[in-house]
DNA sequence: CTTTTGCTCCTTTTT
DNA sequence: GGAGCAAAAG
């Protein structure tokens, strides 16, 4: 360890960093904003960061706190740090937000005002515990569709607002306050937290309990946070009552050093309330003393970066930062107009098909698209031409359906008054337990104020011994499961809860089966990994020994230096099944990892930040698509589609293709789209254009008939009659109106538009028309004025 | 009580 | 086009 900063100098840590990354890895002490542009080395600059604190002896590992949003980037950090120092990088306060919160509230659970045995409740947990709710109290599912309560709890929760803090303006309003209220109540009953209560209940206790947030500002010397445009305004509060506010709440920049990195043109999170405000308002209430810009870009060629600046300086609200890089112009970024989306993963795979011949790695193309309904034309074309291929995205593992079944039984035995979990298999595998019976459990459950759990006595009949049966079925399982090792335990469950028969009997039970296997796999990797059995090693923290045992902080005690160090009284440790759960629920696990396999990938934009490829397609680049439709009408959302177009071309090295069809089909309909307004914002220097520049789906489009060139002679290998001819419109019988699908019409407000899909007749006639400027729009032909141009 | 059929709604997503 | 869910048939 050295011992002053001018031996540290030197460090090899520092080697091969440029003068930002340098700068940025050695800041003094200080809060700091790090502006890092895409390919930049960010998370490099970030590990190094670490490292060079630890090793230049101005922090201790347990003074770090470094919170990033996916459990990967935690994951990758902890991985190359471990690398550079020979540190025990577990012990150290490195994680998600929801990871941190939990490891936060697993300590301090009495009070947090929790149950020891809390469990998560995940998304779907989330919604189907709100509809329980809602029936239960006939809320109409009309007016307040459960998605929509979900979405303004969660939103509230974002926003740090408890029900009393929410404000209503309506009567809507407020009956959505009263049911976020209920809900509470419900999880409290019940000692389940969803995510966003994870987050709102370590604020709350940080902010309502002076020792304890005193402590934990004292032992934070240094809180390092990743991706900060994608914080919202409760992860804000959070760090700033980690880094300085006071009993009275006042916050004051305290000698802690609060390092921010992120980029404001990559925040593609605002619709679910991340605030690149946050950017500009840590700057001045941290009294930022300094802050890099990491513009250097080491991934693309300048054709792409320049693509990227050039679509991206488009954006009105930006901290300005330009991407530069040493590499030259590289390939021009190829765009390519299909006659169909059928027609554009054609010609997809012929390209990819080429690059193969080229020597490039298929797992190093990409396809990214918008949305995940675009990727079953890709995949069913991939799978024709015996490409092998990746999607990401869809299920994951933990959130499969027999898997969550599984879990739910493990659940109800760490934690009875789990009842989305009893709801979710009381009657699963059937055993006779019928909606009616479900309703007179609810029913007395709810007039007794206990869980279904405890509520099933007070059921007579013979619903009643069905549910005793189950109840005890429950019971029993939890008895035989003391002292078993986890492993045992999940087998224990998957055997005695009949979930295995019930699959066997089913004719394609077999994936499901396969998959219940694979959960005692990954349980028992989770006991290897997490190091059961091994003895927790306290790290020291003296200021910890100073803590006052009364607010449960006791001093002998190494709270949270080991996720699953014994408490120093009771010898009580987190069992290996509760950490296990947690595990499920925090990390919902890999999609299919087909890994190590040589594959193309397939997958949205959003799912594709931060990572990178040599060849990346970006595909359905048209107006309605990318920019979304949803997002086309207010600038803030159409500035986050840019954003995301950006992230998009960033993801590429040496090759970009972008394409775009003339028609789709979208929900079983054919629509016929506007070449993206992106493509206007481009370099046309940095592009070529493998078909003739267009304008997206026009009538005169129809008119043309020749094969449209492709680069090279050897991507010509698909069959003309396939998609060469271009698509004709549904000739519908012409009604009344005479309009037509793919007519140009004009109409007085919008201007001239393209009659892309026809509906009704006669009074209910409607028009789907694309307007160049305002979208696409539904139009009632009996009200709107439409004359064929 | 369970299985089947018909009807609705469609962004983006991590925790 | 297809998942997810509620009413109707078995």
């Amino acid at each position: 360890m050295f011992t002053d900063l001018a031996a540290a100098a030197d460090s090899p840590l520092l080697h091969n960093l440029n003068p930002e990354q340098r700068a940025a890895v050695t800041l003094p002490a200080g809060n700091a904003l790090i502006l890092a542009g895409a390919g930049s080395g960010k998370t490099r600059v970030l590990t190094t960061r670490i490292a060079w604190l630890l090793q230049t002896g101005q922090v201790s590992p347990g003074g770090i706190l470094a919170v990033t949003f996916t459990n990967k980037a935690a994951k990758e950090m902890m991985t190359r740090l471990g690398a550079m120092l020979p540190v025990n990088v577990r012990g150290m306060w490195i994680g998600t937000f929801h990871g941190l919160c939990n490891r936060f509230l697993r300590a301090h659970w009495k009070l947090a005002n929790l149950p020891s045995t809390f469990q998560i409740l995940d998304t779907q947990d989330q919604l189907s515990a709100i509809k329980r709710l809602m029936k239960q109290f006939n809320v109409d599912d009309e007016r307040f569709p459960a998605k929509q309560t979900q979405w303004f709890i969660a939103g509230a929760k974002e926003d740090g607002l408890r029900p009393r803090d929410v404000e209503a303006r309506s009567d809507d309003d407020r009956k959505k306050v009263e049911l976020y209220q209920l809900y509470e109540e419900q999880c409290q009953r019940e000692g389940v937290v969803d995510f966003g209560e994870l987050m709102l209940r370590s604020y709350e206790l940080l902010r309502d309990n002076d020792p304890v947030r005193e402590h934990y500002q004292r032992r934070f010397r240094h809180i390092l946070i990743d991706e900060f445009q994608d914080t919202n305004r409760l992860q804000y509060a959070w760090i700033k009552m980690l880094s300085g506010t006071t009993a009275e709440g006042r916050f004051t920049p305290n000698d802690n050093s609060v390092i921010a990195v992120g980029d404001d043109d990559q925040s593609i999170y605002a619709f679910r309330g991340a605030r690149v405000g946050n950017m500009a308002d840590f700057v001045r209430e941290f009294d930022v003393s300094h802050q890099i810009k990491l513009e250097q870009n080491y991934r693309s060629y300048s054709n792409i970066l320049d693509s990227a600046n050039a679509l991206i300086s488009h954006n009105t609200k930006r901290l300005g930062k330009n991407l530069r890089t040493d590499q030259g112009p590289g390939e021009p970024v190829r765009v390519y107009e299909a006659t169909s989306d059928f027609a554009e993963a054609q010609w997809m795979v012929e390209e990819m098909r080429q690059l193969v011949r080229d020597g490039i790695d298929r797992k190093e193309m990409a396809v990214l698209y918008r949305s995940n309904a675009q990727s079953r034309v890709i995949e069913t074309a991939l799978f024709n031409a015996a490409v092998p291929y990746r999607v990401y995205g869809g299920l994951r593992f933990f959130e499969r359906a027999e898997i969550k079944h599984a879990l739910a039984y493990l659940r109800l035995l760490e934690n009875k008054d789990d009842d989305t979990s009893f709801l979710r298999i009381v009657n699963f595998p059937p055993r006779g337990i019928g909606a009616r019976s479900i309703e007179q459990l609810q029913d007395a459950a709810r007039a007794a104020g206990r869980s279904m759990h405890d509520a099933v006595s007070a059921v007579g009949g013979k619903a009643g011994s069905n549910l005793t049966a189950f109840v005890a079925k429950i019971d029993v399982l939890r008895e035989q499961t003391q002292g078993l090792s986890l492993r045992e335990i999940i087998e224990l469950v998957l055997d005695h809860s009949g979930l295995i028969e019930h699959y066997k009997a089913d004719r394609e039970g077999a994936d499901r089966i396969e998959n219940l296997e694979e959960l005692v796999n990954a349980a028992e990797s989770f006991v290897t990994q997490e190091g059961f059995g091994r003895d927790a090693v306290a790290l020291p923290v003296d200021e910890l020994r100073q803590a006052p045992a009364s607010q449960g902080l006791d001093p002998n005690r190494p709270v949270l230096d080991e996720p699953l160090a014994p408490d120093a009284e009771t010898g009580e440790t987190l069992s290996p099944l509760a950490a296990f759960l947690t595990h499920a629920a925090l990390e919902s696990g890999d999609n299919q990892a087909q890994a190590g396999q040589d594959a193309v990938q397939l997958m949205t934009v959003h799912a594709a930040k931060g990572l990178e490829f040599d060849c990346v397609f970006i595909t359905g680049m048209e107006e309605g698509l990318f920019p979304h439709e949803n997002s086309m009408s207010d600038n803030a959302s159409l500035e986050e589609e840019r954003r995301l177009m950006y992230v998009a071309i960033t993801r590429a090295r040496q090759r970009l293709y972008m394409s775009h069809s003339q028609t789709r089909m979208l929900h079983g309909q054919t629509r016929y789209n506007l070449k993206s307004r992106f493509f206007d914002e481009l370099p046309e220097g940095a592009l070529k254009w493998l078909t003739p520049k267009n304008q997206g789906f026009t009538p005169s489009a129809f008119g043309y008939g020749g094969g449209y060139a492709t680069t090279r002679g050897g991507a010509g290998g698909f069959s003309k009659d396939s998609f060469a001819s271009p698509p004709v419109p549904p000739q519908k019988a012409a009604p009344s109106h005479g309009l037509r699908s793919g007519m140009q019409v004009f109409h007085n407000k919008f201007g001239e538009g393209t009659v892309t899909a026809l509906e009704g007749s006669g009074d209910d006639a409607r028009a789907q028309v694309n307007f160049p400027r305002h979208g696409v729009k539904w139009l009632a032909l009996s009200v709107a004025k439409l004359t064929p141009v």
